[in-house]
DNA sequence: GCCAACGTTGGC
DNA sequence: GCCAACGTTGGC
């Protein structure tokens, strides 16, 4: 799952959120808010209590995986898709058919060290080339998507990247 | 700031 | 249903 950890206005509104603004929440928890594409919404929708994720920084200096979260609340109601406040309102958008859901996530950890986006990228290269884990990740198959599954082989190499050095 | 790689919109 | 024009994401 991804999100901005770098100070960023949108429409006068600072759309900032990075793993540490998580950290500092009630709970630890928040709802993931202001996904506004279809199949990123659908991955959401999908996703079960209990479930993993990795909290990833975009747009930013140096993109990667700095996290892991867990899904506390099933697909709910996106209720900032009604807000004009919000920068994420969506007028096409009708409380009697809501077009957008959200989820909650909780904080578990940081990853041991920081897994860069170029890490990922070079092991993706040699997946592609020899076979390997990463070879169809969705990070560099369906890129610009906020929301992304991964398999649990590709979950279980990518967590083991924290013990290893840095490629 | 640039721009590639998408997704969305809307005319026809 | 096609597709041109436009908007967004996000790395660089």
């Amino acid at each position: 799952m991804k999100s901005e950890p770098e100070s960023r206005l949108e429409n006068g509104i600072d759309v900032r959120f990075g793993i540490e603004d998580l950290k500092t929440l009630p709970n630890q928890t928040s709802c993931w808010d202001g996904v506004r594409n279809y199949q990123a919404r659908n991955f959401m929708r999908q996703m079960k209590e209990g479930q993993l994720a990795f909290f990833y920084h975009s747009n930013c200096k140096e993109p990667g995986i700095v996290g892991i979260i867990k899904i506390v609340r099933e697909s709910y109601v996106d209720h900032t898709q009604f807000d004009k406040k919000d920068v994420h309102f969506d007028a096409s958008s009708k409380p009697e058919n809501p077009k957008w859901s959200m989820v909650d996530v909780q904080y578990q950890r940081m990853m041991k060290r920081f897994v860069p986006l170029s890490e990922l990228k070079k092991y993706h290269l040699q997946h592609c080339n020899k076979g390997g884990p990463l070879k169809n990740l969705a990070l560099f198959i369906k890129p610009r998507l906020s929301v992304q599954p991964l398999t649990s082989e590709e979950f279980e190499f990518v967590l083991s990247l924290e013990d290893k050095e840095p490629l």
